[in-house]
DNA sequence: ATGATGGTTGCTCTGACGGCAACTGATGCG
DNA sequence: CGCATCAGTTGCCGTCAGAGCAACCATCAT
């Protein structure tokens, strides 16, 4: 509401967007000016003048032989550079309902190098605040969140990533001591949704997570939680289920949802 | 260059969207009205209507309570449809399968202008995650993937793009430093199959890249690898023509999935 | 209270855009 | 070859939307 700036400009802009966006699309063919003008409704000069201002700034782009046009690089630009910032931003509702669902400390993560990166939690009321922030551990396989977040890496990758001297050396209990058995175990990470561990990492600690994915339907990041065998060890497969109804709406939630 | 239409309006949306986009960061807390105007140096008046009218069109959020301003969903939706996102997540596995081979870096490039844009990357296992998602650097001419994707320009082209003047200011140690060198040099990458550079761009630093086709048989990108001498010197060539191979399984997908 | 900082709103005058129509240029057809 | 058609660009003018300034709120610290 309230006031407004360039309101007419920037919706028409917006409505050639979309209507590339949706109309010709990544695989379509690029669209001529007068479809466009169609499409819209408008006059086709001004489609004709408004393309070569969006041109201009890299917001679509003209292809040469047909002449028609489609969407930019530099719209792909701006999406990727805060992609994380939004997406702390938009999770804390989704770790919410987590939390109040499971009464445990529930975190996003994302992958650096080959650490495990914390980078939002949100926490039951009367619990201490823990890690919090970001904390920084082993994912080497032997956690819920690190198996959940190269779950969809092609298997020659897994064998290079992770050879057996670094599988052995992840956690107390490693449960996974081969590449293979790595590969059998994110098989079925895939087809149930989500992972847990049971005290592999460390003792007397279970967890799961799943995987949220971005525009490209990449994995960028996992819910989890992580909790003492003694207050989450029944409710294990219960949480797992809840972590994975929660990542796939924040997956749906960041790129179409308003 | 041509008509244009809501040019001022369009590019001070953009200045705005850039400053929220780079500014903010990975891990940015949303920017306030005031704060944008000075970075775009603009009336603050201007800033907050344009931003109501960019919120309510869903390019920006607004945070409830900070009252600052971030990229909205909308810059999501968009981005997802880009020719740059579907070679991104088409991409990403070749890449990665560069990466396991030379434990290096290893990103995808695009042309944007006169400079080269980096779309997507993927680090070894203990690497800190670099500039990741992009950044954008100068090729005229002094980097291997700026190389790469003028390949397939005629002489002319090259000629009335690179001026000597433009050669001679690229990189620290510009080994080429005339067109005539410029179109010598792309016939040998043509010939080989991928470009490297040896500390022209920056001391001490070293590159390979080879070109990414699309079913026109145009070059639309390129997979650059560069690394410190120290590291990838001796492997150089090597790397290179793993690059290549891992180019052209790309470029055949790209190709085929249509 | 006072002042500082961040954000919104009223107002006027200017210049940029909407709409139309003429123009170019490619393609097709008898 | 001439004519017709369609796609895209450009010139023109009156009108309306926005740049800029300043006044006005809201919040917070001293």
């Amino acid at each position: 509401m309230a006031a407004r700036v360039n309101a007419a400009g920037l919706r028409r802009d917006l409505e050639i967007l979309d209507v590339l966006a949706h109309e010709a699309g990544p695989r379509g063919e690029p669209l001529g000016v007068t479809r466009v003008a169609e499409l819209v409704g408008r006059e086709k000069s001004q489609i004709s003048r408004a393309l070569s201002s969006l041109a201009e700034e890299g917001l679509v782009e003209r292809d040469d032989r047909s002449s028609g046009y489609r969407l930019g690089w530099r719209l792909y630009a701006l999406a990727a550079r805060t992609f994380e910032s939004r997406l702390v931003a938009i999770a804390t509702p989704y770790l919410r309902a987590v939390v109040t669902r499971v009464q445990e400390t529930t975190v996003l993560c994302v992958l650096r190098g080959d650490d495990v990166l914390t980078i939002a939690s949100e926490t039951p009321p009367h619990a201490f605040r823990g890690v919090g922030w970001e904390g920084v551990s082993v994912p080497a396989a032997a956690t819920s969140a690190g198996r959940v977040l190269v779950s969809d890496w092609d298997a020659d990758t897994i064998r290079s990533f992770f050879t057996e001297r670094k599988l052995a050396a992840a956690g107390e209990h490693p449960a996974i001591r081969t590449p293979d058995q790595l590969l059998a175990e994110l098989e079925r990470i895939r087809a149930r949704g989500y992972a847990t561990v049971d005290e592999e990492f460390e003792h007397g600690v279970v967890g799961c997570s799943a995987p949220v994915r971005d525009f490209n339907g990449r994995i960028v990041a996992a819910v989890n939680i992580t909790a003492p065998k003694t207050r989450l060890g029944e409710r294990l497969d219960a949480a797992g289920r809840f972590v994975a109804n929660a990542a796939q709406q924040l997956t749906r939630r960041l790129v179409e949802s308003r």
